[in-house]
RNA sequence: GAGCCAUUAGCUCAGUCGGUAGAGCAUCUGACUUUUAAUCAGAGGGUCACAGGUUCGAAUCCUGUAUGGCUCACCA
């Protein structure tokens, strides 16, 4: 053992071999339980401590870890805590029996038992099991963190999830909701037909999004291989293969910078349907956000970071031209060349950079002028076609797509579009992404050959969406960070 | 990658002007048969993140390193 042993280690340790010698097993098998901490208490809370007393009511055996303990003498409390909360022990030196009750003395903070005994309240009404039995199941070896403060050390937090779990009934709250949502995402769309599927998370190509990847390598086939940047394009090759309602739930992984919103792999949900278009994207997207926020909280009015956001439908819809002049006053409406939008930006103190096109510009102006003030949920459409390799151009104004993302608390939360299923004007955007790379940009899209070839067959009119999963549980978890949303966030390894 | 901040007992935290390292919880010993942040009496527990430097003397001042946090950059 390469670290050293505090005096709890070692009082802990002592206390296996005492165990042992009396044939007790520290490190117990299978136990029967009967009843959840909490199942009790929604049962039996209600009633007096006469009522309970005069019902005579069956033995119950629960088990948990020990998280307080109060020795008075001949008599114990203790709390112990399951995966349903919380419950006290009462303990009796006359009721187990003098060795039974010297075990118990000995037990720690953090040990975890099994108990048996009758459900009573206590004189100040606090429900409580009466313990007639009592069984060590696990030593715990190491001492919990503080009972009263929780563990606050957030790298802590972090890079031992397991003791936040056991100490900040918050956190534990927060994962539970991470769950529901997922689920309550799943139940939703699975209610509308779609159907989940699963598509390989090693791509030949990393395609679907601007990001670099992580590479790894197959041994057999001696080949490169990516983790997927996003799910995008095996979806679609299940449109084209008439699968006409599909979606995926999984991990995505983008070799970049880890910030409060930002975490090297991530979970999406994406979701393609045939014969829709962007607007019906629009209304499903906000239709199933704010059925989980309904499901899962019990309303579509939430706060975030102190702010109240209303998540019932409709939302605001706004082309991202009508949002630039709405907040900068500049109108990229009016027909222009790339040197004049480039002028425009320099003008009004906009950062771009030399080679940036007219699409580019207007980006540029949306995310550093309107992107962080749009707080209430809003949907911003008509992406210029340089940004957006994979939309198809919109009808009247080919300068644009027919894409949205959503935008809730000045966070991108979902982006859409009409997919693109021109497979040459498809083979034209990655030529002009292949161009952005040569020159210089890493996360340009790369020409995927078997990609096009699948649309070469034909992929109907289709409608896709991507969700950030993760941004979204923080939006409905109030969290400020997505490591308080992840159980393992990515942190340095420790040397 | 840049700036700012943090790192002291198992945990939560104090530490004044540079002068012997502190508290609460936890732990150990003892008392206590309805306690609940139990109480009472006593005891033990420290590489002040790490490495240098300044100084008679450094947890404290300086430099570097590590890890973390926040902000920015990156993430169309």
């Amino acid at each position: 053992m390469s670290e050293e042993m505090n005096e709890h280690m070692r009082v802990r340790r002592e206390k296996l071999t005492e165990y042992r010698e009396k044939g007790i097993d520290p490190f117990g098998g299978k136990f029967e339980r009967t009843h959840l901490a909490k199942e009790i208490k929604d049962k039996y809370e209600e009633l007096t401590k006469e009522e309970i007393a005069d019902k005579h009511l069956e033995e119950v055996t629960l088990a948990g870890r020990v998280m307080t303990k109060r020795g008075k003498g001949k008599t114990s409390f203790a709390h112990i805590q399951d995966a349903s909360g919380q419950i006290q022990v009462y303990v009796r030196k006359d009721a187990i029996g003098e060795d039974a009750y010297d075990i118990f003395k000995s037990v720690d903070l953090g040990d975890i038992i099994g108990v048996t005994g009758e459900i009573m309240k206590t004189n100040v009404g606090e429900l409580s099991i009466k313990v007639n039995k009592f069984q060590l199941l696990t030593k715990s070896l190491r001492a919990l963190p503080e009972k009263y403060h929780g563990l606050k050390d957030i790298e802590q937090r972090y890079r031992q999830r397991y003791l936040d779990l056991i100490t900040n009934m918050d956190s534990k709250k927060t994962f539970e909701l991470r769950s529901k949502i997922i689920q309550e995402m799943r139940n939703y769309l699975n209610g509308l037909g779609y159907l989940e599927v699963e598509t390989p998370m090693m791509h030949a190509i990393p395609g679907g999004a601007a990001a670099r990847p992580f590479v790894t390598h197959h041994n057999a086939l001696d080949i490169p291989l990516y983790m997927r940047i996003a799910i995008e394009l095996h979806l679609k090759r299940l449109i084209v293969g008439g699968m006409e309602k599909v979606y995926e739930i999984g991990r995505v992984f983008r070799n970049e910078g880890v910030s409060t919103r930002h975490n090297p792999e991530f979970t999406m949900m994406e979701l393609y349907e045939a014969y829709a278009d962007f607007h019906d994207i629009m209304d499903l997207t906000e239709n199933l956000i704010s059925h989980i926020a309904q499901t899962v909280l019990g309303s579509n009015k939430i706060t975030y970071d102190g702010q109240a956001i209303d998540l019932a439908p409709r939302w605001k819809r706004l082309h991202m031209v009508d949002a630039v002049k709405e907040y900068t006053g500049v109108d990229f409406w009016k027909e222009m060349s790339d040197e004049e939008a480039r002028a425009l930006a320099k003008d009004n103190g906009i950062e771009i950079k030399d080679n940036m096109a007219f699409g580019h510009v207007v980006n540029e102006f949306f995310e550093q002028r309107v992107e962080e003030k749009l707080i209430q949920p809003t949907f911003v459409y008509g992406h210029p076609v340089e940004i957006s390799p994979l939309a198809k151009k919109n009808k009247e104004d080919s300068r644009f797509t027919d894409r949205f993302e959503l935008f809730i608390v000045g966070r991108e939360h979902a982006n859409a579009f009409s997919e693109l299923n021109d497979p040459i004007d498809q083979r034209e955007r990655f030529e002009a992404q292949v161009k952005e790379r040569d020159a210089g940009n890493d996360e340009a899209h790369l020409m995927d050959e078997d990609f096009l070839e699948a649309l070469e067959y034909g992929m109907p009119p289709t409608g896709g969406l991507g969700i950030g999963v993760d941004r979204l549980i923080m939006l409905l978890t109030d969290s400020p960070s997505i490591r308080d949303v992840l159980l393992f966030p990515q942190m340095r390894t420790r040397q």
